[in-house]
RNA sequence: GGGCAGGUGGCAGAGAGGUUAUGCGCGGGACUGCAGAUCCCGUUUACUCGGGUUCGAAUCCCGACCUGCCCUCCA
């Protein structure tokens, strides 16, 4: 198993901290509005890196976080006049909600922030203990020229940060990179206790603090987006590794941003694409798809075109499903099958060792699922249940039997329309054809009968 | 100015020294009441440019040009 660590550039060979044991903490959404199909890309994607480390039969620990206090998300409710904690809550709820749709399946813990309060107040306090800190007006900040290391994951030096000048300016700093660690609260802002007077966390230590609490002080992997980089990564080093002196993290895994019709997405150009929308037009599972058939470290272009031509794929994968369990038979699959199937699970396999290299793992299984559609008995049973173990990592097939009232009550309709097939009545055969597909039924008239299935 | 990705056929996008990517589109054929799906064939020398390494480069090295992202809002 090799992967890309930003960090050292470089693909390394993954050896955990713990034998047989993976530790991952994934940066989760800051919660002050609806998740867009840029959240759901590293959600995704870590969701089948986790699977398939499974897979391989590792334990894994997967640790992904909510962001519920924050300068955004008090701004937003005092805008609305709303609580912001409750707020946060409320996004963070719906967020939970789209991921689920998108069968991201949930992390084992979904820390927050506002539940960890006493974790952060501790950690902050070891590093003005240890001079990395210091208080000022209520605000305690972190003083960046004191830790040799800073710029590291980014590969910048801090004389060139200085240059960009898009440094935010503020007299309570002693150095203009100095990030804050705690804020003091302003009157009617969520507020805690602490040595510093009433104040809240800044935006970065949350990670720092939580991670280490459930993964300890040096974790297997961390991930995100690519934009967390810097600073919010960078921060989190600075912060994780002055406080404990050890390496905060064996792989740092970035994951390309998304970008919409050629442009970044974002809520000033206005082309922000809401997974709740995307849900109202589209299968969940497209958008898997589209996002496990690309590299994930490279920039994703998003685009209406590239929506439609996924659903095809799709589609097949779906149509083949239902084939091979309408022709699977209780049997022995023959010896050529077993080992076409033993060659596609290499192969898929040796694809995700190789830095979880989804598109070509992809490759393969596409390329299986064009092969298997012909297959009789038991070589159909065979490569279904290779297309269900695939599932484990995937989770692309469609999900719910086709059985009970809905499979009768379709199958009645179907009859029908083949009955009046027969005495050539087109027009109502068609009628019902438009009207199930409509309601999301695809038909196919083959040479064993009419086939159908969900999309 | 600095950092990081890239520049591939009509389009979208993989691949990373020698063998068909794939999908969409387009043209032809098979099947079909039609549609779709599926299968077959075609879309004749695809890899930004210039040098270099090599028996062999889209792939490695050097240099240009171009694009995107990041440089304290970001998944």
């Amino acid at each position: 198993m090799k992967i890309y660590d930003t960090l050292s550039g470089e693909k390394k060979e993954f050896v955990p901290v713990h034998e047989g044991r993976v530790g991952i903490y994934v940066c989760g959404p800051t919660t002050y509005d609806y998740a867009h199909i840029g959240h759901a890309r590293p959600a995704i994607l870590f969701d089948v890196f986790r699977r398939f480390l499974e897979y391989l039969g590792y334990d894994v620990i997967l640790i992904s976080n909510i962001t519920d206090v924050d300068d955004k998300i008090i701004n937003k409710a005092n805008e609305l006049g709303k609580d912001p904690i409750e707020m946060a809550h409320y996004y963070a709820r719906e967020y939970l909600k789209d991921m689920d749709a998108l069968r991201v399946r949930r992390a084992n813990i979904i820390p927050k922030a506002t539940r960890h309060i006493e974790e952060i107040i501790n950690l902050i306090k070891i590093l003005v203990d240890k001079g990395y800190a210091y208080e000022s007006g209520g605000d305690v900040y972190f003083s960046v020229k004191k830790f040799k290391d800073y710029g590291k994951l980014s590969h910048r030096k801090i004389e060139e940060m200085l240059a960009g000048a898009r440094v935010e300016v503020n007299e309570k700093k002693r150095d203009p990179l100095d990030f804050a660690l705690w804020k003091a609260s302003k009157p009617g802002e969520p507020s805690w206790q602490s040595p510093w007077g009433p104040g809240r966390p800044g935006w970065h230590i949350e990670c720092s603090a939580m991670s280490m609490n459930y993964l300890g002080p040096t974790l297997d992997i961390h991930g995100g987006g690519a934009d967390l980089i810097f600073p919010h990564h960078e921060n989190e080093i600075a912060q994780s590794e002055a406080a404990t002196g050890k390496p905060f993290a064996k792989y740092w895994m970035h994951v390309g941003l998304v970008r919409f019709e050629k442009e970044k997405m974002s809520k000033s150009i206005g082309n922000v694409f809401l997974i709740k929308d995307f849900l109202k037009k589209y299968p969940p599972e497209v958008l898997r798809l589209m996002y496990l058939n690309s590299h994930y470290r490279k920039p994703y272009d998003f685009s209406e075109k590239n929506i439609e031509d996924s659903l095809p794929l799709l589609e097949k994968i779906w149509s083949t499903y239902q084939i091979l369990k309408d022709s699977a038979m209780q049997e022995e699959p023959s010896k050529d099958i077993a080992m076409k199937i033993e060659d596609a699970r290499e192969k898929i396999i040796a694809a995700l060792e190789d830095d979880f290299n989804t598109r070509e793992a992809m490759k393969e299984y596409l390329s299986f699922i064009n092969f298997a559609r012909e297959l009789k008995g038991g070589d159909a049973l065979a490569a279904l249940n290779f297309l269900k173990e695939m599932d484990e990592i995937f989770d692309l097939l469609p999900r719910g039997e086709n059985e009970g009232k809905e499979k009768e009550l379709i199958e009645l309709l179907l009859n029908v329309r083949n009955e009046e097939r027969k005495r050539k009545n087109y027009e109502i055969a068609d009628y019902i054809r438009d009207e199930l597909e409509k309601i999301g039924i695809k038909i196919e008239d083959t040479k064993e009968g009419t086939k159908w299935y969900k999309i």
